[in-house]
DNA sequence: GGCGTGACTTGAA
DNA sequence: ATTCAAGCCACGC
């Protein structure tokens, strides 16, 4: 067991120290993981969260665009989430992305 | 054990 | 400015 889930793991943490009503990119995780180049596998992890207290739909693509919500049960169920916390969400595009950016390795 | 796919990103043409 | 391509690691068959 065991092993070094580390990466999934540090990838769960990141994902719920967002902040109520912020949002986060795949790269800025990675990157503050130290696999910039490895967005891919938080995604992956976040296919693995499913069950866990990680707040998946608080994590999108570098556009801001909700690239995972396919993933999701419903097919709106992440904007429904993004949009209960007061983030505008249109088109599965966030609105004033740029404003909610949450970026770990700088507010961290 | 090998090949392909995948919730992405960055860089170069 | 936009479009194309490559890179990364893990999991599934």
């Amino acid at each position: 067991m065991a092993k070094s889930d580390n990466f999934f793991e540090r990838t769960y943490e990141v994902a719920r120290l967002i902040p109520y009503g912020r949002i986060t990119s795949y790269g800025a995780i990675a990157k503050y993981l130290g696999a910039a180049r490895s967005a891919r596998m938080v995604g992956w992890a976040m296919n693995n969260s499913s069950g866990k207290d990680v707040p998946a739909h608080r994590v999108v693509n570098r556009k801001g665009i909700l690239t995972g919500k396919h993933h999701f049960d419903g097919t709106n169920l992440m904007q429904q989430l993004l949009e209960s916390e007061g983030i505008e969400v249109i088109d599965n595009q966030i609105q004033d992305f740029d404003t909610l950016f949450w970026d770990p390795t700088q507010e961290l």
